[in-house]
DNA sequence: CTTAATGCAAAATCTTTGCACCGGA
DNA sequence: TCCGGTGCAAAGATTTTGCATTAAG
């Protein structure tokens, strides 16, 4: 395959792990930037493109404009706060063979997987609300 | 509830069902603009998010790029050919309440909700493609 | 009459691309 | 050597915003 062992590439890597939560592109670019400012936005890009196609990282997409990458692979659920839009991970069983196939049924379309997010409050966020309603930012 | 009862606005909540399908909101403004040339752009992306921040449509965000909208408000899946990006409604039963829970506990969020979405191929597009040698990995 | 809603275009986001040069295998 | 990778900036795609004007209540 493709994949020619560049130091930005480990570099980026290494970043989007040391981020650990769910970074979006522009933010593992600024961490990138801060320790070796010569590696350009779009090399930050097209390694994570580049890197999510082959399987080695995961992306999560996110009603909130940018999309957000993932160190860990394997397949696993995400919930993102409604207020602050933070994104972490769920980790509980994930749905059974038996969903994908009810929906290939109902849709007829041939299933290759699906994703579940989860929209909620955080914790963070909720106890900065203690009362309720205006969500003053 | 609405706030002002606007002749655009019904024009494109209109324009919304007849499209009946998820079109993205510059589809919906393309349609609504072929016959009144004159509402703008940013009417019909705000009108769509007040609508869809009203509950009163659905939106769903793809991973190709723009956010479309659902004419029917309430919950239900959806999947999305990863050939062509076509988005249909998937039709089965709601996942239990359980889930929910489960990831509350599992995240500490309070859930509100949660999204699912299948990625597959389209019944159309699976005929484009008919020999598939079973090399699906 | 009051003021939210509209229309237009410019601005803001987020991401990809063109091109010349560089470095890994 | 060879050609994919990189860096820079400009181009793209999508959505939001500022402001004067219009129209709903």
């Amino acid at each position: 395959m493709p994949a020619r062992n560049t130091v930005q590439r480990s570099i980026i890597e290494d970043e989007l792990r040391r981020l650990a939560n769910h970074p979006t592109a522009d933010e593992v670019y600024e961490a990138v930037r801060a320790e070796h400012p010569s590696i350009g936005k779009a090399t930050v890009y097209r390694t994570l493109n580049l890197l999510s196609d082959e399987g080695e990282i995961g992306r999560v997409r996110i009603n909130n404009g940018a999309d957000r990458f993932d160190h860990q692979a394997f397949a696993h659920y995400h919930v993102r706060c409604v207020e602050c839009g933070r994104v972490d991970d769920v980790m509980i069983a994930l749905l059974d063979e038996g969903v994908n196939e009810a929906a290939a049924e109902a849709s007829g379309y041939q299933i290759l997987g699906h994703t579940l997010q989860f929209d909620g409050v955080c914790p963070v966020c909720r106890a900065g609300e203690k009362n309720d309603g205006a969500s003053t930012a």
